[in-house]
RNA sequence: UGGCCUAUGGUGUAAUGGUAACACAGCAGAUUUUGGUUCUGUUAUUCUUGGUUCGAGUCCAGGUAGGCCAACCA
């Protein structure tokens, strides 16, 4: 296997490293905070960091960050061990930050002692406005000229819980004039009284994200640690804190994150969806959470190969969610199982056909190397699709319409003869007569049809409900939307369909299979499901061209 | 009125000083017992102004545009 493709800036880093010696072996990780459940965008970390030690032979770790005890709860830890599995990636070793809790305070004394750091009473106000602005330097406090014994005496104080939460914290002394606002004596810890999901009471300090994050890369030897682009202001102080440490040089890389069309993706933006019931959980079908997408009944696969097609670079993006869509496409016409499945129907009555009832073999994919097949019942009551019927068809229309002929999937052409209308003029029905010689696989009839109709025996009709989803958001660019982004949510994203007609075969359906609802969609078995009625899932619908050139007429 | 990052078809991503390419989308056609799939063809791209060079998408400088940074969040 040759295939030469492009390496993105960051296989280049990782190469180079390599060749030089730098390195022997990489090793990356996987950060979540858990305050939330995993998304598309975390795919393409995950995709990244996984991907590239699966590459390099090297090894990625899972570790939480998981600093903040008041918006962290397990319930996300395993969401997210439960979300990178599905995706098909295994960690080399599951690790916390909270298991470095001691280390970090270590780390923070001995800053202290080298007269790097230094506690400060200020209210968060006081430091806010001490702070500066981007244009507008910021300015020393009396605090930062504590002695290196008071600091160790106060910040022992603080771990000893004689503070209360917000009245001190630690600061690292660095430059209170520098021009990167990370660099203005950041904050290292705060005191929240608070119950974390692991470490319990133990503490009541905690490292913020700048003394925790790199640190840990640290202590676990993490060769390249990747982020997205927001984080390139605080690589300085990645660097400083390493750097003044002493401790192993892991180093930061920044690359995009993921925009996708149609889609929000923040946590905060996603769990306010969850929160005031715009959706029915972080899984539901139509949140690009991973959960939500594999209920949807995308695949590891398809989304594995949308994170490889979109690439790895620095430059801010927006994906258009029809890429995800092919992905899946591509995926699913190759696994999924074909049904037939009427949501819409309309009632035909062959006239010319008995009583009785024959089964025709079909193809369960025919896109398989090995072919399977089931046996569709067909009688002379069917149900069609109410839309593959036209009264007064347009020209290039090569459904049903009086006097037109059809064929039905694996049995026979039929011919509508005449249409049975109520006393308001709706159609009701169609009596057609079928050609016994159009039989499918042994059709000697001669005849030419264009168009190819699904259909169920009306006798053998099992009713299942059908959950047709569209995209969450109107806009196109949800985030340069002015105002609420909530006010940008499409009333329509979800269409049910309570009594759809299925052929039998469906009843044997199970939440791992993938379907395939002939000339309708890919789909999916839903976990509502109950012993009296099905539920599924639309995934994604197939490419249409007809319905593309009936909206440019 | 600071610092940093980024500018390549509609959307993404390549081209590593030497013919601007690939995918998706679009358009046209062929095949098709899914208006699916498959196949063929096709439209369309280097932000701008200078400079270096035999040669610049690539290097340098200025400009312009977009993004990020002033949470006791990560």
């Amino acid at each position: 296997m040759s295939e030469e493709k492009s390496l993105n800036f960051i296989e280049e880093i990782i190469e180079e490293d390599l060749r030089s010696g730098k390195h022997s072996s990489i090793l990356t990780r996987f950060p979540p905070e858990p305050n939330g459940y995993l998304h598309i965008g975390h795919a393409k970390s995950i995709c990244l960091n996984f991907g590239l030690a699966i590459k390099y032979g090297g090894g990625t770790n899972l570790r939480f960050d998981d600093t903040n005890p008041v918006t962290e709860e397990t319930e996300y830890v395993d969401s997210i061990k439960e979300d990178i599995k599905w995706l098909g990636f295994n960690w080399t070793k599951e690790l916390y930050a909270s298991d470095y809790f001691e280390q970090l305070f270590a780390y923070a004394v001995t800053l202290i002692k080298k007269g790097l750091a230094y506690v400060d009473d200020s209210s968060s106000e006081q430091i806010a406005a001490e702070k500066g602005s981007p244009t507008q330097p910021g300015i020393e406090n009396k605090f930062r000229s504590r002695t290196v014994e008071e600091n160790l005496q106060l910040f022992a104080d603080m771990r000893a819980g004689k503070y209360a939460d917000g009245e001190k914290v630690l600061r690292a002394k660095i430059d209170m004039s520098a021009p990167n606002m990370h660099m203005r004596d950041p904050l290292l810890y705060r005191i929240k009284h608070a119950h974390h999901h692991r470490t319990a009471n133990d503490w009541c300090i905690y490292p913020m994200y700048d003394f925790a994050h790199g640190q840990s890369d640290s202590i676990e030897n993490i060769t390249h640690s990747i982020c997205t682009l927001e984080f390139i202001p605080h690589r300085p102080l990645y660097e400083w804190c390493i750097e003044q440490l002493g401790i192993f040089p892991s180093r930061q890389y920044e690359f995009a994150r993921l925009n996708m069309t149609y889609t929000v993706m923040s946590k905060r933006k996603l769990l306010q969806l969850v929160n005031e019931n715009h959706v029915t959980g972080w899984d539901d079908p139509r949140m690009p959470t991973i959960s939500g997408l594999r209920r949807r009944g995308f695949t590891p696969e398809s989304i594995r190969e949308f994170c490889d097609r979109i690439g790895i670079a620095k430059r801010d993006n927006l994906i258009d969610v029809g890429l995800l869509e092919f992905c899946v496409r591509e995926h699913l016409n190759r696994v999924a199982q074909r049904r037939m499945v009427v949501f819409d129907p309309l009632k035909i009555i062959i006239t010319n056909y008995p009583d009785t009832e024959e089964l025709f073999p079909t193809e369960d994919n025919p896109e398989a190397a090995e072919k399977t097949y089931r046996h569709l019942p067909f009688t002379k009551e069917l149900f069609i699709e109410r839309d593959d019927f036209m009264e007064v068809a347009p020209k290039k229309y090569f459904r049903l319409a009086p006097g037109a002929m059809v064929r039905l999937k694996s049995a026979y052409i039929i011919k509508c003869d005449t249409v049975i209308k109520d006393e308001n003029g709706n159609v009701t029905a169609l009596e057609c007569t079928y050609i016994p010689e159009s039989k499918s696989g042994s059709d000697t009839s001669g005849i030419n049809v264009k168009g190819t109709l699904h259909w169920v025996s009306a006798k053998h009709a099992v009713n299942v409900e059908v959950r047709l989803y569209d995209r969450l958001f109107r806009s196109e660019n949800v985030a340069a939307e002015e105002g609420d982004f909530k006010d940008n949510i499409n009333p329509d994203s979800l269409q049910v369909i309570q009594n759809a007609y299925a052929e039998p075969a469906l009843l044997q359906s199970d939440l791992q299979e993938r379907y395939q609802f002939l000339r309708k969609g890919y789909f999916c078995l839903d976990k509502d499901s109950t012993a009296e009625k099905l539920v599924f899932n639309r995934t994604v619908t197939l490419k249409d061209t007809w319905a593309k050139e009936t909206r440019k007429a």
